[in-house]
DNA sequence: CAGTTAATTTACCATGAAGTAAGTTATTCG
DNA sequence: CGAATAACTTACTTCATGGTAAATTAACTG
């Protein structure tokens, strides 16, 4: 009971758990007392390591984009001329995949939507930087001819963010349309076969070689 | 200034200023106080028409999907074989352009994933028959061979919602993406344009003639 | 035109949730 | 070991907001 003190567990405690709070239900129906329920802690304490509600939604934030970050340079690789492993049609696949791995962005990015926030986000620039690095990485593998290249770079990785995370976002479509929660493993599998069927028949690069850009059934 | 009295036409404005209050904010962030504003109401007088702000809430939803219903029949036509006017390969631009007729039904939907509604939401039955009937008329078209029909059809409506709603509604992504907004009508175009050109990759019938399915460029 | 009903206003209440203030116990460090 | 500082608690305060109650005024009806 009587738990020895220490600041350091104590803030990411708090931390961890407004993360966890504020990706579930946003900023305003967030609830400072449930942070502090879900840290362990009485609510009064987050105010003695926080200045408000906006404070550790801040912090939040920086923590939530530094991951995704992260995981994004680790991805970019994947596009790179010198990475052995670099297959560019497995694009929309890839997004997926990192999507699944970082769910709390995806639902953290979808309040941001909802809530319609305006230009001036904190951080907005250097999340800009990072999404324009991607871009900048298509835009090579066109280039090289390892990507087909009559699509707008910019577009197709709008188009790679709409295909990789709507189904998990609008989890009540996904389960209207298909009859499966996006949790429903067997659904995400589906998902990433058909992603990668996508990836087959819009990035491939055509080949000169015999006809049409081989596709096994029918 | 002393308007008469018109039971009706109160009523009406009080739904229509819900209506945008609600998509634009949500449910929780809502303001009774801002719907009566916008009404030119008292926000007490908002309790001689509803019981409360659920009641008044759920009536704006069942009015969104109403008009969303009505939009989607006339559009689903447009797969149907007996249209002449028929071209299956802009699956993805009539979603989109729909989406742009209803931007608050978009942002509904937003703000409905975000709070990550679980089952059970009121209508949603008939939400998913529409849905179903939209995937019906792909199967349909799939069978009479003026679609591709390598794809499971449930996926492609997924991803059909994907591609149309994503950019409007994660606003910021868009403009980190392409640098434009998505209200920006210059966005609005070169998407559109993207989006029949992923048509004819990803759904045209390819032809057994010539080679392969044509495609400009290079 | 009296009287009933329904639309609208004025005044008020209850509650939940963010935030403060001040006390209390542990830890650290000279 | 004894202050000082920092971690944590208990007790309140304040305010926004959804909601109720009762009074008032317009419209309708016989």
């Amino acid at each position: 009971m009587a738990r020895t003190r220490n600041a350091e567990k104590t803030r990411r405690a708090i931390v961890d758990a407004a993360r966890h709070e504020f990706s579930h239900k946003g900023f305003a129906s967030a609830r400072m007392e449930s942070i502090a329920r879900a840290a362990g802690v009485t609510k009064e304490l987050i105010y003695h390591y926080f200045r408000g509600k906006e404070d550790i939604f801040n912090e939040v934030r920086a923590l939530q984009h530094a991951d995704a970050l992260a995981a994004s340079k680790a991805d970019d690789s994947m596009l790179a001329a010198a990475d052995p492993l670099a297959q560019p049609e497995l694009l929309f696949v890839w997004r997926f995949h990192r999507a699944l791995s970082n769910l709390e962005w995806v639902r953290f990015l979808t309040w941001e939507a909802a809530q319609g926030e305006e230009t001036g986000i904190p951080g907005e620039a250097e999340r800009e930087r990072t999404i324009q690095r991607s871009i900048g990485a298509i835009k090579a593998a066109q280039g090289d001819h390892r990507l087909a290249d009559d699509l707008d770079p910019q577009l197709l990785q709008l188009a790679v963010f709409a295909l990789a995370n709507y189904p998990l976002a609008y989890a009540q479509i996904t389960r209207m349309a298909t009859g499966r929660s996006p949790s429903d493993p067997g659904f995400r599998k589906d998902w990433a076969a058909f992603l990668a069927k996508l990836g087959q028949k819009l990035l491939a690069v055509p080949q000169d070689g015999p006809s049409r850009p081989s596709n096994a059934s029918d």
